[in-house]
DNA sequence: TCAGGCCCTGAATCGTGTC
DNA sequence: CGACACGATTCAGGGCCTG
């Protein structure tokens, strides 16, 4: 399967296959402006202090191997400034490059690819489906990673294939958000003890549609944090030649082994069933925030018996009960549950209104603008 | 409305009013830490091309083009420090700022959000649900907006209010990613002339979400780039105070109006669903002195697999532990640590409760009877 | 064979008040 | 200021076992 690509007379491309060492020395070794696109996940520096738990006591795996640590943010920047660097010597001119990183890091990736001369055509949200939530309850879920897609150069002739991505999501124009699930199951890669192969293996959806939508078949992706090789997998199955730079040994060795078994499609094959969606959940909450009722607010039941005030963060304060409405229509009526939605009513034009109403224009607008 | 506060008998705060003027010099003439939550949306529109000239009044030649890009970001990124300075010397210790933006500026944002001592929090993303397309099919749909969440120091006590924000979502953590409209039909602003006001008005869901989430009623918010003041109208209708900074006359006039028409939510409304953590502290000890429990009875935990008595002062016994409910719990499971509380349960009538049951009614008894 | 329950896990910058 | 003790805190999904 290793091809060898003669460019420009002078030296070889070492198509299909994984060279070790450290990513910036072996890049330098290649012959520049030789590949299409590059798919780079760096470390993210996440900077991790104490040990988390979960509530059930059981202990976070977290990722505090030595690859990710950094003395500052200045070295990080240095680091960066040196890959991306090195980088973009080996893309051709209509070349482009996608980088993944979370708040830790990115911010300084996507400096830093500007200073260096790329030109980024668009930010892509991965939101994952299945996040790991945040136990302590001190900020948000972290519920999404970054990645950062950029040309060469500015006005640059970078491959961006519209129509494919417009057919992977159900003939709407794809958007600048992904939603998908993080990598587990069969997929994710295990070593000889059963633990995870890798900390952090990216899901193979999304280098499916990062692929799919900016390479063609035959194009050369390079990848410089190789780890497990899902770039090379997917980049494989797709009929792309990659090439994988990775410095840890053990790394190599998993990924050698995954892409000896990886079989490129045929066509029948990349028709991945598009998931039906449930109907969306809609939060009593989003009624509010949207002003389609407004904090104060007062409601009524559907028999006219109760009623009860809005707040400001969506929940009810009735007469001897707070909470949300399905809890306070379930307080009035002394029964065991009850669904707010049929439940309670706000008044237009002087008329009780069942507030479900509100919920089904909030879901009419998301059928029209699905995803 | 407007209200001055004395601050260290030094110099006064001009809430609620709209400042004129160029946002750095404004901030620098305001008390230092005197606001709670900065929000701040600022401009992006770099005029890469063109009329560009370098510091020194030279014209940017056509043939370096490296060198123009570089000196607009470094303007833009000089424009950036300075503003996130004045900013940060106005916040409380516990303070905290929201930037928002695109991928155009948002990466130099947060990496001068980072090297300015800010501590980033989070990065949220406003997911649009009704995004422009991109119309010449050469990019993804552009359809998210990044916001930073950033703490003024690390370790600063900010404000996160967990329970609101889990309400608003009908009963789940909130996540990064926010899905909410952008800002269209009645709420958009219009000038004389039925144009739109100003081209970036954010919608008022979006600072609903953030001000409940990182304020309380009382505390001083401020945007430093007012704009049509959507941060002052939810702030007012929130019991927040703002402070507005806008150089622009026009949009100055827009907000003003806006925000005489804007009513404050009445207070029931402004009440958000409270943390566990604010509420009193009761200890275990006064079970027993109330008779609530008995010294020598026999608690067992949750899950049925061990037991432990109750001792006069208020300690357990267990088999191989004595000390606090939480400490014995702890020890029973093996784990760092155990809410003893919801870990216990007594016996009544044959039937297991949990502690936590009379904890509850002591607390209940307070709020009627404060002291 | 299927449904239901239990267990495990995921790029995480994840306390606070009192003495 | 540090040390210590209290006690708050999770969502989705996959694997595996049992009935």
């Amino acid at each position: 399967m290793t091809k060898m690509t003669q460019i420009g007379g002078a030296s070889a491309l070492p198509l299909n296959t994984i060279l070790a060492g450290d990513c910036i020395e072996v890049m330098n070794g290649l012959p520049e402006a030789s590949a299409d696109l590059i798919f780079a996940d760096p470390p993210y520096n996440l900077q991790l202090k104490g040990e988390l738990h979960r509530p059930d006591n059981s202990q976070v795996d977290a990722v505090d191997d030595a690859w990710d640590r950094f003395d500052s943010f200045a070295a990080y920047d240095r680091f960066t400034r040196d890959w991306l660097a090195a980088a973009r010597r080996l893309l051709k001119p209509g070349g482009a490059i996608w980088v993944i990183g979370s708040y830790h890091n990115i911010f300084r990736v996507g400096a830093a690819l500007q200073d260096a001369g790329f030109w980024i055509l668009n930010d892509v949200v991965w939101r994952k489906s299945n996040p790991m939530p945040n136990f302590r309850g001190k900020r948000f879920t972290n519920a999404h990673e970054t990645m950062i897609w950029a040309s060469r150069d500015e006005g640059g002739k970078y491959t961006f294939n519209y129509e494919a991505l417009k057919a992977l999501n159900e003939g709407i124009q794809m958007r600048s958000d992904w939603v998908l699930p993080i990598c587990t199951g069969h997929e994710r890669l295990k070593d000889d003890q059963g633990d995870k192969a890798h900390p952090t293996q990216k899901p193979e959806s999304l280098l499916h549609r990062v692929l799919v939508g900016s390479t063609n078949p035959g194009d050369v992706v390079l990848d410089p944090f190789f780890g497990t090789g899902t770039t090379g997998a997917v980049a494989k199955m797709l009929g792309r030649d990659y090439i994988g730079i990775e410095r840890e040994e053990a790394y190599r060795a998993v990924a050698e082994k995954r892409l000896k078994n990886v079989r490129k499609f045929d066509k029948a094959a990349l028709e991945v069933s598009a998931s039906k969606r449930a109907e969306p959940r809609v939060p009593f909450g989003q009624l509010v925030e949207r002003g389609m009722l407004r904090p104060g607010e007062e409601l009524y039941s559907m028999n006219g018996r109760h009623k009860a005030k809005v707040r400001a963060d969506g929940t009810l304060i009735g007469s001897d009960a707070k909470g949300s409405i399905h809890q306070v229509g379930a307080a009035c009526e002394g029964a065991p549950s009850c669904n707010g939605w049929t439940y309670w009513c706000y008044k237009k034009d002087g008329k009780r209104v069942p507030i479900d109403i509100l919920r089904q224009q909030i879901r009419a607008e998301m059928a029209e603008r699905p995803n």
